[in-house]
Formats: structure tokens, sequence, C-alpha cells
DNA sequence: ATATATGATACTATTTTAGTATCATTTGTC
DNA sequence: GACAAATGATACTAAAATAGTATCATATAT
């Protein structure tokens, strides 16, 4: 079993790469050559995460792509959402009415708990803090 | 995204309640019934217990399935292993080499953390508690 | 002997993951 | 204005995982 699938690893690693050089913007070509990363997904990659304000785009000739927010306010869980919806443990912690009695099943709450810590120690992990220029 | 299928789901309630009944033996059409699984998926998970360990069977006419320990011994990660495979929240952390730099790669060092605290916890959480026969 | 149970295993359908392909649009440069 | 270089949008495909079903073999209580 997996929690982070490649889009959201591809897109961390761009995300820590573009962080490097905040004003710079970079093609998809240059960033597929620089991280070993097949460009056409790649594309669709950076295409969703300007879609969702994470990067900002710039279209046509000397255009590419740059962050549009610090790095510090980039979190993994956001990037994580963005491709593989909010993260949930399981389906009845996700969609409570699939459970008989959410109330009272003790699995229930504890995996309750533990998804609510998960999240949190996830929004702790920043862009600015995977790349080395930001609170360890 | 999930952390636990439905394998798994299905099978830590069938331990809840065989933990009631601890000297019991029980069938797969009774549990079936009590927990509304479809029988011969559920069957095929037990099957499965019974091979790791976890539930001792019985074969023949008055057969059925018990628990193989005692609730308190079965934790939760051991189930999700079974059916799972072992708990890994990014491909890179099983499988080192798929990595360019594991070392030194700040992502990697930071899920890792977060994967053997996740691996504590469900750890931590057994039959017997999920049953409410052991500690909270 | 027979009915009732599990053991083992092969098969199928659906969903998710991982990736490709392509046409449309924007924009800098000559 | 033409053209090349870039992203936007979206449809398509292949492989793997998930969620089951089906079936034949074997053991055992009555």
């Amino acid at each position: 079993m997996k929690l982070i699938t490649k889009d959201t690893d591809y897109a961390i690693r761009a995300l820590s790469y573009l962080s490097l050089y905040p004003e710079r913007i970079v093609t998809v070509a240059q960033l597929s050559r620089e991280l070993d990363i097949p460009q056409p997904f790649l594309r669709r990659i950076l295409q969703r995460l300007s879609a969702a304000g994470v990067l900002r785009s710039q279209k046509g000739k000397q255009g590419g792509f740059r962050l549009a927010r610090l790095p510090d306010t980039i979190q993994l869980q956001e990037v994580i959402r963005i491709f593989q919806g909010p993260l949930t443990l399981m389906e009845c912690l996700k969609n409570p009415k699939t459970c008989v009695n959410s109330s009272t099943c003790p699995l229930h709450r504890k995996m309750k708990e533990i998804q609510q810590d998960l999240r949190k120690k996830l929004d702790g992990i920043t862009v600015a803090s995977l790349s080395g220029k930001g609170a360890a």
C-alpha cells in the first residue's frame, strides 16, 4: 500500500526545484530533463498545480512555470489533496453513511484520531522545509 | 486515497466479533450474516487469516473459525500487512533503489519519520482494544 | 455414506494509477 | 503578420490494485 502516488511525488520534486529559483520561469522541458520525469506526464502535473493556484504559468514563447506562492505556504497535504483527494484512512471516515454505527465503532474513533494526527504532520511539511530553505 | 482496504476492514470486523466469543467456533455463514459481508469474499479473508496464524480453523461438520491467539496480541498493523503488505508511505521508502539519493533527500527523511510513527500507532491498536475487552 | 465445513486457487469486473497524444490558444521575435 | 515556442484542455490507453465470484478438493461429525 502507498500513501503517496507518482503524481504527488513528482509534483513535490518539481515544487522543490522551483523553490530554489523563485524568480525564474522554467519550462516543462527543462524540469523534465532536470528531474528525469517523462515530459508529457510532468506537463499535466504542472498544469494541475497551476489550476490549483500553486504555480503560476506564462504562456507562449519564453513562457513556463514558477511558484505562485512562497515555499513555506505550500503544504505537503495540499499537494496530496490536489492529486489524490483528501487524505482518508478508511472509507467510513470519508463517507460515514457506509458505516453501520460510526458513532460507536471503536475502530472508527481510533482511526479518526490517527488520521487527524497524520494530517497535522503533513501540514507541517512545506516545500520550503523540503528544499532546505525554511525551518527544518 | 485509502490506507485500509475492504479486506483489512472486513478482517478487523470479523476478528472483533470473534474476540467476543473466544471459545466458540463460528462458521463463515454465521459471520457473513452477522456482519453483512458477502460470504465467498469473507470466506477467503478468513482463510488468509488462518494461514497467517491469526485464526485457527476446524474443517468438516461443526467446523469453523476462532481466534488462534489472545485478542490483545493481534495488532492492526499485522492485519494490514497480511492483506496489503507492509505499510509504506511512498515507493522510495520500500525500495530505496528507485530513489536517486535517498540518503540526502529531505522528503525521504521526513516521510520515514512519519511512517515509523504511524506504524507505532497501528501497533498500539489491537483487536482487544477494538472490541472493548482490553485497554482503551 | 453423507452433509457440512474449510483449503486452495483460478477467474472476472471495476477502479485507480501511470502515462501518452493531440488540438487549441497565447505570446515573443523576426 | 508569420512563425515558433510555450501552456491549456482533454481524450485516450496500458498496467496494476481492489473487490469480489466460482469451483474443485479435502476433512470430519453424525
